[in-house]
RNA sequence: CGGGAUGUAGCGUAGCCCGGUAUCGCGCCACAUUUGGGAUGUGGAGGUCGUAGGUUCGAAUCCUGCCAUCCCGACCA
């Protein structure tokens, strides 16, 4: 097999099917738009869902699961919602085959369900509907529930990770007495999704809000996390929407109150998907392949003997042993990779087109010299370093290797936004430098449009923590009164 | 769903215009020599040419339908 990636200049598109493919992350499937994640892959997504699960316990929330399939009829009982949805839902109307007499299995028409399934394309309908059962007085509240899932939504064009017909995810729901609890709780996990992207992904992301336009289907509010791509694109890494009482309503989730007043309850919904797996690959590989933040590689350190003759290799062994055990026991996963089948070359391109985060070679040199070479995947520098006190260095060179990642990305995205002032200004922007750009917004959704329509920016987001400042609307002059985030997104 | 391209061994390909049962490289298997950046040699295995029809004595090649993938649009986490 071909290990070439085609380089990131070359083209851009490819190079990132490139890094899925060659690095083993996932594979196209027999079904359109679906996606086989493969164990290299798995790995990193079961390590994201361990510590974004933790987080969400850590604040309250417990993990359920609902059906893969709605009845019809719930989704046309939250007007906006089922006008998002609609238009990309696999719909089950069946529940039988049989064998046609020609040996063919067909569907048997007989078998037609009396109200059509939709597969979920997210779970709100489904949940408040159960909610409904759960909840009659605020001491039912709130309820704060997750659940991991895979949900489907019919796109017309997929891309490994960044969008599939099918993908995984988890979805938070949570039911509250009052407007402002809930929109806490959207804020709240916000800020989790926020820091577990910074912190675990190494992605500086933009917190804000979403304009109207971009609204998730049924929310009265949708926050948002924006990441920066190394082409200039940004990608949504993660919503969480204050959904008001418009699914209480749809559903008829009443409780009382204290006052012993009746009262619809106030939702919230958040999900982090499959995609961030495309962030993290996007945000940090290079042309040589993957390279993924220590704290989430499933292998952090991987260990290739060079030897001559299987002596050479049981000195190297019994050392190596030894370190894997110390560094194991200071929470390192390591990978002791003495096949014999392979060369060290072959295995130092495989494992850097892996992504591992620190590599260490160890030959008989280094044993007479009481040294092994540590060579890093983020900078790709290799070094001579002494065995006295390496499980500590290592450690720490995993920390810093996290650490340089976040600054390399954070450089990158902070150099990216810009701001303009006029549309030409914008424009010119968008075709040369690309990256987020801070412009003033007249607040009307037609001037979004219009800007989408001729530029295919959108507005990703207002961030939070927005100065208001006085100024024009670039597109129709009409006083603003703060600039908000432009780009061409994935 | 519109535009463009592609589909030949696990992967990448030649052959297609001009019809005669498939080329090369990587990978794979065996053995030997090797091992500090993707080893070398020798021998070997592997293909109903995406799929279903049609034309023809004969189809990878010509014609038609279908399927899939990639890129660019519209849609979207």
């Amino acid at each position: 097999m071909s290990k070439e990636i085609t380089s990131r200049e070359a083209d851009y598109s490819q190079w990132y099917n490139d890094i899925v493919i060659k690095a083993d992350l996932a594979e196209h499937s027999a079904v359109r738009g679906c996606m086989v994640i493969k164990p290299n892959g798995y790995a990193i997504w079961e390590k994201m869902q361990a510590v974004l699960d933790k987080m969400f316990k850590d604040t309250g929330h417990q993990n359920a699961y609902f059906p893969l399939f709605i009845p019809k009829s719930f989704f046309s009982k939250e007007a906006s919602h089922v006008e998002g949805f609609a238009t990309e839902c696999a719909v089950v109307t069946h529940y039988r085959l049989k064998n046609d007499g020609n040996g063919n299995i067909v569907v048997d028409e007989t078998a037609k369900l009396e109200e059509e399934l939709i597969v979920r394309p997210t779970s709100e309908t489904i949940i408040w509907n159960t909610y409904k059962g759960w909840i009659q007085s605020y001491r039912d509240l709130p309820i704060l529930i997750n659940q991991w899932a895979n949900v489907v939504r019919w796109e017309m064009r997929t891309r490994l990770f960044l969008r599939t017909a099918e993908f995984l995810w988890q979805e938070g729901h949570t039911a509250h007495a009052t407007a402002e609890e809930a929109i806490e709780e959207t804020e709240r996990m916000l800020h989790i999704y926020a820091d577990f992207a910074e912190n675990w992904l190494a992605v500086p992301v933009v917190r804000g809000r979403k304009s109207p336009n971009e609204r998730f289907a049924g929310a009265l509010d949708t926050y948002c996390i924006e990441a920066l791509m190394q082409d200039g694109k940004a990608l949504q890494a993660g919503t969480s929407h204050f959904l008001g009482q418009n699914f209480a309503k749809a559903f008829d989730v009443k409780f009382t109150g204290k006052d012993g007043k009746l009262d619809h309850v106030w939702a919230t919904s958040w999900g982090v998907s499959t995609r961030l797996m495309g962030a993290l690959i996007m945000a940090h590989s290079d042309d040589s392949g993957l390279v993924i933040p220590p704290k989430l590689a499933p292998i952090q350190v991987v260990i290739v003997p060079i030897y001559k003759g299987d002596e050479d290799l049981a000195k190297i062994s019994s050392y190596v042993n030894e370190l894997t055990m110390r560094l194991k026991g200071l929470g390192v996963s390591v990978k002791y990779d003495d096949r014999d089948t392979q060369r060290p070359g072959f295995k130092f391109a495989e494992y850097e087109l892996k992504g591992v985060p620190v590599r260490i070679a160890i030959g008989g040199r280094d044993l007479e010299n009481k040294t092994v070479e540590i060579a890093r995947r983020d900078t790709k520098v290799k070094q001579t370093v002494p065995q006295e006190g390496l499980d500590i260095y290592i450690v720490k060179l995993l920390e810093e290797i996290q650490q340089n990642m976040f600054n390399k990305a954070l450089a990158y995205r902070d150099e990216h936004i810009t701001e303009a002032n006029s549309y030409e200004e914008f424009q010119q922007l968008l075709d040369t430098k690309a990256g987020f750009i801070s412009a003033h917004w007249d607040g009307t959704p037609e001037t979004e449009q219009k800007i989408k329509e001729e530029t295919k920016a959108t507005i990703r987001c207002i961030p939070l923590d927005n100065k208001l400042e006085d100024g024009v609307c670039i597109y129709s002059g009409k006083p603003s009164i703060q600039r908000v985030l432009f780009a061409r997104a994935y």
